[in-house]
RNA sequence: GUAGGCGUAGCUCAGCUGGCCAGAGCCCUUGACUGUGGCUCAAGGUGUCGCGGGUUCAACUCCCGUCGCCUACA
């Protein structure tokens, strides 16, 4: 359950508290993405070491493999995966939209292809329900349909009629059929309209939810209309309700989020951009495999006190990452998530101490995009 | 020694019977990646076409010579 703390007088940042069957976290928070019940690249061990403070799991993965069955055999997620924190289980909402090729939509629920073996399966909101219900999850996300941007009011309508009416099934069943302490959370759709946007928000309060992830941005919309819708559903959202931009961001648009008054995240961005070759750093993003970095003896922070900082050079990574070798991808991600949660810390902190502001201006204009080898 | 083949971008090669600015893949360089299919996508660079002659309006493409490498037979 969500605890508001503190409001920042400035901006429309906060503080606060949020509590599931494994922990009580602070917000704002960010978890990184541990898709298929994996962070990549990293154990437990280090993500204790790191303090994070969740993950979130996909569902829809897990369904398609191992299967729910074998988690529930294992005992649910968490012993599964061997964590104890908070875990938020998404239903697969997205990657009906991502991997939209493949599958029919319907007021019944979604119907497609496995993306394994070609397979065709049908899920009902209910059916996604009773998988997380089924991996004790700590928090339940149901399914829904997510559009991509621009879209017209009419699409967006119907794509937000029919997320509402999912969440409202999905609850119910989840009430009647939920784990001791499991939290659900209800996603609020409608494109950049307004009204939708509003329709969406007491929709989902009025079914009754934990929580309220922010759905259907970052889909293909301008920055402006992003934050300008993101704007309007804080202000339309009660403050008792924690606000969840789901799949967001780069260390910017936290920043940016939080202010508009967003409490968590989660984003693949540290872990894919440690796949790719690129690290961030209070500077801006280091693109580590570009040629400025064969012959760095600084590490890819030099003001981080990652075990990866400390211990190894900029040269070192990139030969690592050129000819594949996994350890460049482990010891990367691993000062990405490190480095997302000192980031959180000091967002954390200097909301704390009322200079929210004052570090998201210092923030900025420290930090600039790209440019690997000017970066010191 | 004889016969045949090959020598075109850093690498592996494509360029038919001669004719628009000599190409591809990889590598390399630089971007992009936001509820993750260990990727993918976009843009970019590079060549005295082994060397020297000749034929022709025109040669990477034909002819002669030369150098280097490979294979087969002796």
């Amino acid at each position: 359950m969500f605890k508001l703390i503190k409001q920042d007088k400035i901006t429309k940042a906060r503080l606060g508290e949020f509590t599931t069957n494994h922990g009580t976290f602070t917000t704002p928070a960010f978890f990184p993405v541990a898709t298929q019940g994996a962070l990549k690249g990293i154990t437990t061990k280090e993500l204790y070491e790191i303090g994070a403070d969740g993950l979130l799991v996909n569902a829809y993965h897990l369904f398609i493999r191992p299967g729910i069955e074998v988690i529930k055999k294992c005992g649910g997620l968490h012993k599964f995966m061997n964590f104890d924190k908070t875990i938020i289980t998404d239903s697969g909402g997205y990657q009906i939209f991502s991997l939209k090729k493949m599958h029919k939509i319907t007021d019944a629920g979604v119907e497609f292809q496995s993306h394994v073996d070609g397979k065709t399966i049908f899920l009902s909101p209910q059916d996604v329900i009773q998988a997380e219900i089924d991996l004790k999850t700590d928090v339940a996300v149901p399914l829904d349909e997510c559009i991509k941007l621009p879209a017209a009011y009419e699409t967006a309508a119907n794509a937000l009629r029919r997320t509402l009416e999912w969440a409202k099934i999905s609850r119910e069943y989840f009430e009647k059929n939920k784990h001791d302490g499991g939290l659900f959370f209800g996603i609020i759709q409608g494109g950049i309209y307004r009204d939708l946007r509003k329709i969406s928000i007491e929709g989902l309060i009025k079914t009754g939810v934990d929580g309220l992830c922010i759905g259907g941005l970052s889909v293909g919309e301008s920055e402006d209309l992003r934050y300008n819708t993101l704007s309007f559903i804080t202000d339309e959202a009660d403050s008792r309700y924690i606000r969840y931009f789901m799949g967001y961001g780069k260390p910017r648009d936290i920043i940016e989020a939080v202010s508009l008054g967003a409490d968590l995240f989660d984003c693949v961005v540290p872990t894919r951009y440690a796949r790719t070759g690129s690290a961030f750093t209070w500077r801006g993003e280091l693109v580590i495999r570009n040629a400025p970095c064969a012959g760095d003896t600084r590490p890819l922070d030099t003001e981080c006190d990652c075990y990866t900082c400390k211990n190894y050079s900029r040269a070192y990574l990139r030969h690592l990452i050129n000819v594949n070798e996994i350890l460049g991808v482990q010891l990367t991600a691993y000062h990405n998530v490190f480095w997302y949660k000192s980031l959180i810390n000091k967002i954390r902190d200097s909301i704390a101490q009322d200079r929210f502001s004052e570090f998201k201006k210092e923030f900025l204009s420290n930090y600039s995009a790209a440019s690997c080898g000017i970066i010191r």
